[in-house]
DNA sequence: TGTATACAAATTGTATTCAGTTGACGCTAA
DNA sequence: TTAGCGTCAACTGAATACAATTTGTATACA
């Protein structure tokens, strides 16, 4: 099996949409795409459609493709939704984790602090990000997983664009706190003591906002 | 504009998902159903992708398309989301309902309780999810929303399932009921009252299996 | 008789071609 | 000058044609 262009295609998209390289509401035109990527067009459209599923992209009838907008309203029910379902993840994770995924997580994690210690903004962003989806592999329940990654996408979207303008450094290192006691909570199996720890690290997401 | 075959086709799928007669796990034929809707391949193929997406259909790699599993590990984890994203969608409904929408679910009851009295069990399951899909969007939150539509999907395939085998009048006219004391939490605005109303419902769906 | 391998048929995935829709530009007329 | 209409270009959507992968079947061999 050769490299499949199509989850390469996929995987730059969801980057480029993660690391705000693409605006929210930017267009994306599919005939340079597919020469890009030597895809035909076919191809190219399903991909578009399972990322519009996912909540990466947005999609309407004979209009271009785009990336997924952020408006005010988003916000609005990012906020709604957010601590909810953060903590409903940790929990589930804590009561259905592997001792693999319990490692996989904390490679994760190392990566995150040492992206922290050298690299920029849009590489700390990212690395949160697996970190946090990784506890959601954890969580292992269907229903909630997609939810919850359209919340993280937009997460870490939004955190981008507030890090621009404050200094990004204070809440980085805080968070990175959390995520070793997160790390602990998971491990021993303690529930409930991972479901408040979702509940703090996102009111301090919410501190920044 | 014409009436649009790729909703059509994809109403017509999600019926016989929901309805059960479509079972689960059951293979789906491209060609055939391109010959039944009129349509190509390619439209029909973005349809399965959508549904897909949605979670009624399943997809694999190389495998063809097939209506969306129910195993054990599902009913798990269906049961583990499902009273925590019911409650939150319930009381976001409270929260963010307006008007339009209260008179929309109230009709939609009515139409309920009309199955309830005439028409057999398939009728009163689709009847039923219309009425929390309506919760839903009043609910109106674009992160819930995938998480509570896909429990949704399953409870009511999961629902028929029993009530095949059980009795079926008893549960349903309690339901009915609370039904209409959530249709009033709603419409007073009493977001704690809409919670346990989801919840006590739930219970009920539990008790059942 | 059971298993492995090679071949054939059927089905999924991709490329290309064709059709339909949208929106912009320019023209005409009030 | 501007509002309205019509044409045209560009793009999205659908259909057909083609390629690749998988699965079923037959045959050879242990």
């Amino acid at each position: 099996m050769t490299t499949d262009k199509k989850q390469q295609l996929s995987e730059a998209i969801q980057h480029n949409v993660l690391t705000l390289q693409w605006a929210p509401g930017q267009d994306l035109d599919e005939s340079s795409l597919s020469l890009q990527f030597g895809l035909s067009r076919t191809p190219l459209r399903e991909v578009f459609r399972d990322l519009a599923g996912q909540g990466f992209l947005s999609q309407k009838q004979h209009r271009n493709t785009r990336v997924a907008e952020l408006s005010h309203q988003t916000l609005r029910e990012f906020f709604q939704a957010a601590p909810m379902i953060y903590s409903a993840i940790m929990r589930l994770a804590a009561e259905n984790r592997t001792s693999a995924q319990v490692e996989q997580l904390e490679a994760i994690q190392n990566d995150f602090e040492q992206a922290l210690a050298s690299a920029a903004g849009q590489a700390r962003s990212l690395a949160n990000h697996r970190f946090h989806k990784q506890t959601a592999l954890m969580a292992n329940n269907r229903y909630l997983l997609p939810s919850f990654e359209r919340l993280l996408i937009d997460h870490t979207r939004i955190g981008q664009t507030f890090f621009r303008a404050a200094g990004p450094d204070q809440p980085m290192t805080e968070a990175s706190d959390h995520h070793r006691q997160m790390i602990a909570a998971i491990s021993a199996g303690d529930i409930a003591r991972a479901g408040d720890l979702a509940i703090e690290h996102w009111n301090l997401s919410r501190a920044q906002f």
